[in-house]
Formats: C-alpha cells, structure tokens, sequence
RNA sequence: UGGGGCGUCGCCAAGCGGUAAGGCACGGGGUUUUGAUCCCCGCAUGCGCAGGUUCGAAUCCUGCCGCCCCAGCCA
C-alpha cells in the first residue's frame, strides 16, 4: 500500500482551498499556456469605495497571483468620467493595502487611451465596425428584444473610408455629445444581445480625471476591458457571473485586434514608457460574495451615506472595507472568511456568523484580555479597609504567556456590570444575587450581603464580603463557585466613550423588495448604542485600532479616528459567543 | 417564446464512474478563575425531479422542474 493519503508533514504551508478556477489555472500551468505564467488583475471603477463583495475579488486575484508566483495589478477602470472621481482612488488603494495585498502594477484604463483608438481604428480599417448616427433612442428601437432580433442600422454599411473619417472627426470633437457612437459590425440576430453590434465608442465632452481634456470620445466597458487584460500580459481575467454573456463580445475582440501579433496597435504605450507584452487573456466568471443582513451594492451603500442613516462611508455597520477596519474586523480574519467560503458559480448569501468566526478566531489568538464595564452598578466590600488599595498581576492572555501581564488595581469599591446580579436569578444564573456567591475574576470569592436601594427601589449599591481564603494564589482559590464576574476599581477607573454595534439590518435579506418594503424599511433600530463605561486603566494605553477583548463582553477595538488616550473611544467588533444568552 | 448560467445538510462547499470531505449554524458531553477558548460526540441510505446506461451513478445520457443574469451611448 503505497499510495496511501499522505498526511501533511508538521510545518508544511497550509493546504489551499482548491476551486475551479485555481483548477484552471493549475490545468494552463501544466500544459504550458503563457508559458506557465499567471497574471491576474484587480480591476475597481473608482465611483465609490471598496466592499466586502470586492474583498473576495481581490483575495481570488492576488491569491492566485500569490500562489503561482504570478503577478497581479490594480488597474482603475476609469473610462467613464461622468461617473468616476479621484477621491475613490486613494481610498481603494488604501484599502487593497490594508487587507494585505500590494500590487506589482498600478495602471488605470485611461493609460491605454491612445492604444485603444489604435485599435478602434483597425476594427473600422477591417470593416469591423462602422460610425453610427442613431440617438440612443433609436439605438434602443434597432436592437429588438430578449425574443425577437434586432435590425442593422441604416448606418452599417458605410465605407470604410468614411467611417475613418467620422471616427477621427469624433475624436477631433466636431460632434455633440451623444451625437455619433462607433460601433462593432457584429450580428444584430444574434440570441446574445451583447453581439448587437455593440457601441464601443461615446462622445462625451468631459474633463477626465487622468486624461484631462485630450479626450471627448471614451471607449465603452467591453471593449475597453479585453483590450486593457491584453495589454497588461493578463492571464486570467476573473469577474462577476453578470459578464458571462458579455465572454463573446470579450474574445470577438481580441480575436480581431490580435494585439499579441500586432505590435503598432501598442506602440503608444511603450513610448510612453510603459511596459507591455500583449498576452491572450481568458475571462473566467464567479458569483458575487453576498452576505445576510446586509446590502452590498454600491448604489444602496451611496445611499445609506448620503441619506445619513449611518455615519459615513466608515461607518462601523457598513459592509466597505473602511467600515470594517472601523468596526475593529482584521484583515486577517476577512481573507480567511473569504477563503473558507469558497468560489464557486452559484449564486449564494453567506450567513454572517462565518464571517464573525472567522473574525473571533483570528482575535482570539492575540487580543489582549482586558477588564471593562459597560452598565456598572457599585459593589463595596465591606470587609476591606476604606484605604485598601492593592495592585493585582493579570495575564493578557489565557493561553498565550509571550503577551505577558499587567497590573490591575483592586480596592474596597468595584463596578460590576449590573445584568451580573439578580434579585431574583432565573433558572440556571451562575452570577450574584442576595446571599450568593461569586468569584471575582482574579481576586476571590465574594459574598453579597446586602441589597441597597435607592427611594424609588432601584439598586444603588452592593455590599459584599470577600473571601479571604479564596484570594488568587491561596490554597483556598480553587474552591469552586459558580460564576466567575468581571469589575474594575471604582477609585482607579476611566472612563469611555464604547459604541455597541449590531447588524444594521434586522431581515436577513434586506434586498428582497417582493414585499412592497425596501432594504430602508428593515433598518435595525438597535444597531448602534452608544454607553459611557467604566475601563481599567491598562486601557488607557490602546492605541488607535487596537483591537482588545473586554472578557466576557467581546471584542473591541480603539476607534482608529476618535480615540485619544485622554477620551478613549472603544468600538465593539464582535460579542463573545454565549451560549448561556442563547438557552 | 431568445441567449447565458446554476441546482449536494438550515447557510457556504468538497466531490471529476468505486459507494457523500470540511467550515458555519444547531444539539449533547468534557476541561476552564471569561457561561469565552479548547477537546470529544451527533447532524444528507442522500446529491432538484423522472427515466436510462453501468457490476456500480452526485458524477455519463435523455426529458422535465426551479432559481439567477441579459434589451445603458454604465461597469
């Protein structure tokens, strides 16, 4: 039996989850395709910012990279100024960054301006297309429906040379916007509404943000793209399922440009000191990340902005890659979310509680353990002198000892947090209550005596005896109780501003408008509450985006914009599972 | 009624003709000075449905059914 599995040597990297397309890749790998090269690219409109849809995208792209010892660009699909705006790019660079990935070529589509009017001038040249004057109206009317075909424009058969002069006129501006398109000589029959002579070209007279004014023509999405994967040597084009049907109109035009085989068309680059081998890309299709109890599309993300109902683009609650660094998630646990999710060709929701796994798991092998209360309610122990004061050695982590320790102060008055006792305790409470006991985490066995109340019967205070026998590190502190609480010194505490976030939407798909309700009807009210708390003071020295765990509340993170070591801000990231809560 | 995709556990997802991985969720138990973590155990005689081929089918064939995408001079 020698071919049994071999299980992985101690040490060995990880195994990679496998999925089609790296199965692809692997597949052009071994039968020599580009030479065994892989480059993939990441290819964001700058029109808003970047999303956890994106997230998947750009570990998939860099991944793969990463992987085959490929490379893979960040290339700014930037051929629509009417929509596109600098001050997206900057955010998208620093958010690729952030999630961990650094590219080997930063390009925009605008580079490749100059190349892609050679090509459109070839395409005219072979007959491959033609200047239409049709409005976009009657653009519309020609194109026919999803059931019945098209007809040709009564402009497609113009020659070539009067084509060549239109299209340079077009560019030299002579026309109104919308005035003339050039259009790919296709098939107006064709079941595939995207081979309907599809426009490749638009006037619109508008500055561009790289290109300035040197341009009133902009190629069109499909033509752009293709070319631009060729240009930059691509590989493997990867992106979203809604393009499959647009794969024909992608190969249609490589297949006539043939910029592999025709080095004038990319000319223009090279002079402009570009680097550039044409390769023959694939395009090959996955489904969108989806997740429950939010929305992701870039129109409702604007939206939530611009109507304020959440705090900006960074909201903690939002699903951008800014709102989530904000929220205190890891890039870490976000790449392996997205790993363990997989990529497939289904379209799916993923529920997040994946995501908050993947988020726990990664904090809780190096956040720092750190006392804090959110709702306080004083317990005095009674039995300690009024000037009892005593500095505790806490360890930051239960099982991590490289994170080593801290001092926490301990004297005659904590707060506890106040859902820690009961007058009354339902069945199976293991915390405080009137005549009960409890360990105070690292301190000892308190018993509460006494009750004090306020006129109108709510609880001031507790008085309580500690234990002195079961103090940490006595013989006596293994006697077993059955809670455990959390406190900080009410003399030594500071205190914070803490931000409690939940999911933003109460419905898991809050996208589904069959209902007659939309995505703002299932606002979850509760989404964000805001508490002044009490801290240890080892808190007061969180940097900024540091993320902690409270023990027993979660994990928080110093807000990266609002704190200060004078007015701490702590975010809540994700709560602790509790299985107690649940039953 | 056109074209392109997709259907495996509640949610993701392996599987590539040899008898259903894994994660999340859920349930049960153990350890625990966080009701956390960690560790066990359980969780699809079944792969959209119906036929067929085969010694053998989630994998191959045929026919249905369901869901998603496409009629921007957006990407």
């Amino acid at each position: 039996m020698t071919d049994a599995v071999v299980p992985t040597p101690p040490g060995a990297s990880p195994p990679v989850a496998n999925n089609f397309i790296r199965q692809i890749v692997v597949n052009d790998r071994a039968a020599g395709k580009h030479g065994g090269r892989v480059a993939t690219r990441f290819p964001p409109e700058p029109n808003g910012y970047l999303h956890l849809g994106h997230a998947k995208s750009i570990c998939l792209n860099f991944g793969i990279a990463r992987e085959f010892s490929g490379t893979c660009a960040l290339r700014f699909d930037d051929t629509n100024p009417a929509r596109e705006d600098v001050e997206y790019v900057e955010a998208i660079k620093s958010d690729v960054r952030w999630l961990g990935f650094e590219w080997n070529e930063l390009r925009h589509t605008s580079d490749y301006f100059e190349a892609l009017y050679l090509c459109a001038e070839k395409l005219v040249h072979d007959g491959k297309a033609f200047v239409c004057d049709l409005s976009a109206d009657a653009v519309r009317a020609y194109r026919g429906t999803l059931t019945e075909p098209g007809r040709n424009s009564p402009y497609r058969d113009r020659s070539v040379e009067e084509n060549l002069d239109l299209f340079r006129r077009m560019r030299a501006g002579e026309f109104a916007d919308g005035a003339r398109t050039l259009r790919a000589k296709i098939d107006m029959a064709s079941g595939n509404i995207n081979m309907r002579d599809p426009a490749i070209y638009r006037i619109r007279k508008l500055s561009h943000q790289n290109t300035g004014d040197t341009w009133c023509i902009y190629p069109m999405y499909d033509y752009a793209h293709c070319v631009s994967d060729a240009v930059e040597g691509i590989t493997h084009s990867l992106c979203t399922l809604e393009f499959e049907d647009h794969r024909p109109l992608y190969d249609w035009c490589l297949d006539q440009l043939d910029l592999p085989g025709d080095a004038a068309l990319t000319e223009p680059l090279r002079r402009a000191g570009l680097r550039c081998t044409p390769s023959r890309p694939q395009q090959i299709e996955f489904s969108r990340g989806n997740l429950d109890y939010t929305v992701m599309s870039k129109r409702k993300l604007m939206a939530l902005v611009s109507d304020h109902l959440v705090d900006g683009w960074d909201d903690p609650r939002m699903p951008t890659l800014a709102g989530v660094r904000r929220r205190g998630f890891p890039p870490a646990a976000i790449r392996a979310f997205w790993e363990r999710v997989g990529v497939t060709k289904q379209n799916s929701v993923i529920a997040c509680s994946v995501l908050e796994a993947s988020v726990r798991e990664d904090l809780d092998a190096r956040a720092p353990r750190r006392m804090a209360v959110l709702d306080p309610i004083k317990l005095v122990i009674t039995n300690l002198d009024a000037a009892h004061d005593e500095t505790l050695a806490f360890a930051n982590h239960p099982k991590n000892a490289e994170l080593g320790t801290r001092n926490v102060p301990f004297s005659r008055g904590v707060w506890i947090e106040r859902d820690d006792f009961a007058e009354v305790p339902p069945k199976g409470f293991h915390r405080l209550l009137p005549g009960g006991e409890v360990r105070l985490r690292g301190v000892g066995i308190v018993r509460c005596n006494n009750t004090i109340k306020n006129d109108d019967g709510s609880i001031r205070e507790l008085h309580g005896t500690l234990d002195p026998e079961t103090r940490h590190g006595m013989p006596g502190a293994d006697r077993k109780v059955k809670g455990t609480i959390h406190w900080v010194s009410a003399k030594h505490a500071i205190a914070a501003e803490v931000r409690l976030y939940d999911r933003l939407f109460s419905v898991p798909n809050p996208d589904d408008d069959s209902d007659g309700k939309t995505y703002a009807d299932h606002l979850n009210p509760h989404s964000k509450r805001v508490v002044t708390a009490w801290l240890e003071p080892a808190l007061a020295d969180t940097r900024a985006e540091e993320n902690v765990q409270f023990e027993r509340l979660g994990y928080f993170v110093a807000d990266r914009h609002d704190h200060t070591r004078g007015k701490p801000v702590f975010n809540r990231s994700v709560t602790l599972r509790d299985s107690w809560a649940k039953g």
